[in-house]
DNA sequence: AGTTAAAATTAACGCGCGTAAAATTTTAAT
DNA sequence: ATTAAAATTTTACGCGCGTTAATTTTAACT
């Protein structure tokens, strides 16, 4: 590595010997450019180490190679998850991801959104907060830049939506724990921040009429994202008053059964789905903490790297495609029962 | 808000009536303009919505107002965690943050330290992968870029270390444990990835030695992230063949006692600190989810907020002052003991 | 060999803003 | 009212690269 420091792309072509607007075809795609010259670049570049100025590069460049990726809260475990599958496809593809969180704030969701505006990035895949979303500032968004949402869905926001289907998972779910042992009472939030616990109130409802079993649904206070805090009280009352009809328990996702599982520890009351437990407690969304819980908890598994796939190659291919589709196009999957020891 | 879009600097100036170089001088800093037209240029921000191209302003400048930050693993909680409040600190300062996940892959980490000096940032807050870092490579960053690492350190990397004292907090933790029980072992894995772990087991050596008690260390097999993982399975086996001499096991990190507690509850064996248990599990960090383990998980609580505001406190004085200060300084935070049910 | 299409070169302009220097205006202080 | 200091305007250049059009070179054919 010699230690002549190149400035800019003009001393770079003085010393590989290539023009530079060939490097700069060079840079956006090193497969447009001839292979021997190529073989040249590549060569020159190993000597001395030279990169174009990022800032440069995408002042005049209407399209960028960024992908903005928003999530709701890095701190879950669940989106941390998911949003690093998202950047792997997305570098996989030869895009440049930039993951940001909204730390489940309305204000820095919109400000993120005004942020990726203003890094005019290729397109966005956003995981939208959901109930606490400025839902027509996101609608917005979509109209000026390539937008797939994931997760949770904002009616006619960005292109696509790519999710998991509750009612699917959730029938799959009550129909395991009616075949099982008494029929599930469902356990949520009273004021969701994310619209997938409607649908699975929803969907628990219907499935529970089908089963013609009574549904029982229990509401939990409390608002933001400390769901496993909101969990371990709420539902730590309920199980001290006695509060639920059956000895099943089907919690909308899986920190507010993580809570669950705590409070019903730290009454001295056996969880579980062989002879002598008092309770049975479900989850949903087979959070990567899941398996460590006391016990195991039993969920539904999202298939986090098809969603993320999909996601993402939804999104390429609206970027290739150049037209918009007409249709906005909803994917859901299923979700896949895991049975360990909770239920 | 008008309709007439505005597409340069120029063109706003032309509409609110105040020279660019002005302009310029605003948007770089709002204070350093008069008062009045301050007031006139946000009164015609208002009506117009311009903002400056991000590529454009970063192009030229020196000193971009970016702070990368880096973390090695931003699906582990504890990261993510420290990572939002280090990102908040920045926010506060004025800064633009930009998160960045090393995802426990080496070549990310250098991929990553590669896009963040062609972003030209002000400054770097670090926390490097340990073990699998490529510690000249961070040393030669750290010579380019001013930069604080956290969390691990590593020797002569940057101008300032911002960490917590292992040594005080696991003498903590021994002398807790040796006063309410048994003598801890140690449950570690036998090629952690962070240094950390290194510091730690040396220093239960040193203050078990210090209690006139017989240390015994006990390592997992098993590399990369999935700490939890590791401790249910080694754990797991440990505990079987019945190879710890007491009663009292000091788990490396939360994430392996939290594998270890599952394997525990897996084995029937009754964990906490009361009389009819038979095992006491201690960890160490105050991971997120210890408080809803079963039991619930004596630790030691890392002061989060006070090592991240550190952190970032010391990049920017470094920044403001100018002159890099000649003595590397490293700051040790103290862990506290959080005492609850399983030790 | 000649023909042609593909690729590279040359030359030149523009992007949106930072920044510097000099001239001018405004503000504050005597 | 006088003066000095501070803020703003004018003017003008440069940053590093994208991009285009016209020209020349190269490679791949018949």
């Amino acid at each position: 590595m010699s230690k002549t420091k190149i400035r800019n792309m003009e001393e770079f072509s003085a010393i590989c010997g290539i023009s530079r607007p060939t490097l700069s075809k060079f840079f956006n795609d090193p497969t447009s450019v001839r292979r021997s010259t190529r073989a040249k670049i590549e060569a020159a570049l190993e000597k001395y180490d030279y990169r174009p100025n990022i800032y440069a590069m995408n002042q005049n460049r209407t399209k960028t190679r960024t992908i903005g990726i928003l999530v709701p809260y890095l701190a879950d475990p669940f989106f941390s998850e998911i949003g690093r599958a998202v950047e792997l496809a997305c570098i996989e593809a030869g895009y440049s991801p930039l993951l940001l969180s909204s730390h489940g704030s309305r204000q820095q969701e919109v400000d993120n959104l005004d942020l990726l505006r203003g890094l005019k990035p290729a397109g966005v895949l956003l995981a939208p907060l959901g109930r606490d979303s400025d839902a027509e500032v996101i609608r917005r968004f979509g109209r000026d830049v390539p937008l797939v949402l994931f997760d949770a869905n904002i009616e006619d926001a960005g292109e696509a939506f790519v999710g998991s289907d509750n009612f699917q998972s959730i029938d799959l779910m009550v129909d395991y724990l009616c075949r099982s042992g008494q029929p599930p009472c469902l356990f949520e939030m009273k004021s969701p921040v994310n619209p997938n616990a409607n649908k699975r109130r929803a969907a628990y409802l219907d499935s529970m009429a089908r089963h013609g079993q009574t549904a029982h649904v229990f509401q939990a206070d409390g608002t933001g994202w400390d769901f496993e805090e909101i969990g371990l009280n709420a539902g730590g009352r309920m199980l001290a008053d006695g509060a639920f009809p059956t000895d099943t328990i089907l919690c909308s996702n899986d920190r507010l059964a993580i809570g669950m599982l705590s409070a019903a520890f730290g009454l001295g009351i056996r969880v579980g789905h062989r002879e002598g437990a008092a309770l049975r407690v479900a989850g949903h969304d087979d959070h990567p903490f899941a398996r460590y819980t006391a016990p195991p908890l039993t969920t539904i598994a999202q298939d986090y790297s098809a969603i993320a796939a999909r996601a993402a190659s939804t999104l390429f291919a609206l970027l290739d495609g150049g037209d918009h589709t007409p249709s906005r196009e909803e994917t859901l999957f299923d979700g896949r029962l895991v049975m360990r020891d909770s239920a």
